[in-house]
DNA sequence: CCAAAAGTGTTGTTGATACACCCATGT
DNA sequence: ACATGGGTGTATCAACAACACTTTTGG
């Protein structure tokens, strides 16, 4: 990259959140240069003179996975002086939410290679990448209990046994189906399809889509979120 | 200020929240010096080379006020690369909750003066101050429904009408006076004193303080700060 | 027919809400 | 006596947890 552009001591690391089947995972990178070679971390880069955090978070995303528009929070800043060593570097962490059906990893020249780990089989990370990973966890079991953002995670059709899943991935509980599935018609957020599964050696589930209108009008009379 | 051992282009912004008799109040400063001379805006400063943005926070405090051990948290990075004219300057904010009987102006170097304001009646403040007051109120409003943060507010010994006033204030709701004393009081949070008001023109109310130790172990079976 | 997941129904308990009411104290 | 806030009691309603049960579909 053309360090000319960056700013001085101010970098960007994203924690990128996939759900594949049951399972919760991130998306880490290896680096291909720096003093970092050869180890695993959170996708980082240096933030440019030109843009917001958010506008290199989004771009930084979407040079590794050409995602676009995709669900995208800032953590904090992590500003330990030690926490690069020789440098002083703050870097201003970043959670994104992915549906993993629309992801296609693209070759680039800053990162080797990029691996989906599932959330509680992390490996050793660069820096303190494992707390801004930790940090980003708990940013999510919480946000997630106060605004439908899982739905990010999920493509755009889905069963309620799927959304459920979800969830309890998230938050690491047990849900009750009959329970779960009442709450969350009841908050009518919930989208009916005429459509159901297809090739399931069992009966079949309807299917349900998000709908974005309906939550922003319920979200000005507030509705509970929690599970 | 030494210029030398500070971070370049990195600074830190604090809104300090108070509560006086019935109204939540921030303390705002006017500069003495640089560009907003004599304009209104949080209370701010240079991150330093050898501290992290925590310490920072909690040094700057410490110099305009002489408090010591207060509640502090980070809000997020602002970063637009507008928000301060002809530099590139990124501040993390903060927020934190004094107790107003504990605290003393101390003459300073870099403030001219230092005022409450009532948070409905907040001037026009010097960069994106008001967004970032904006954002840390709205912070504080979402923390105190999830922890008992606001007692951080209170003198030690309060009544449980100004509790209830304070989260009044705070969320900006009515609360039902009976209904409020049953739920604060089935959490078990507070240690009832042997001590009553005095001087009031009305029956005096018996005391209470927040007891942290009960409030980790409540902690860890979860409960609801939902008002 | 069986396995597996989809989907419905019932019941007891808890907690929130909306009140009405009485108590203590200073002016 | 009355104003002001302190403090108690109660009836109603909505939400939740636990669990049993029926339905659909592929193999």
């Amino acid at each position: 990259m053309n360090n000319s552009t960056a700013v001085d001591g101010i970098t960007i690391d994203c924690a990128i959140f996939g759900f594949n089947k049951a399972s919760l995972e991130v998306l880490l990178v290896q680096h291909a240069e720096g003093e970092s070679i050869g180890k695993w971390g959170l996708l980082g880069g240096y933030l440019r003179k030109d843009e917001s955090a958010d506008e290199a978070a989004q771009r930084i995303v979407y040079e590794l996975t050409t995602l676009d528009n995709i669900y995208l929070e800032q953590l904090k800043a992590f500003t330990d002086p030690k926490r690069v060593s020789e440098r002083r570097v703050v870097t201003i962490g970043y959670y994104t939410l992915v549906n993993r059906e629309d992801y296609n990893i693209k070759a680039s020249q800053t990162v080797i290679e990029a691996k989906w780990y599932k959330i509680n089989e992390i490996p050793d990370l660069i820096f303190d990448h494992n707390e801004i990973f930790d940090f980003s966890l708990m940013q999510l079991q919480n946000r997630v209990r106060q605004a439908p953002i899982g739905f990010n995670l999920l493509p755009e059709k889905f069963t309620l046994l799927q959304l459920m899943h979800l969830y309890e991935e998230i938050l690491g509980i047990e849900l009750d189906k009959s329970n779960f599935r009442r709450k969350i018609l009841h908050m009518k957020l919930l989208v009916a399809l005429d459509e159901k599964q297809q090739d399931v050696s069992h009966r079949a589930a309807k299917l349900y889509k998000f709908d974005p209108d309906i939550y922003k009008k319920l979200t000005e009379k507030g509705f509970n979120f929690e599970f």
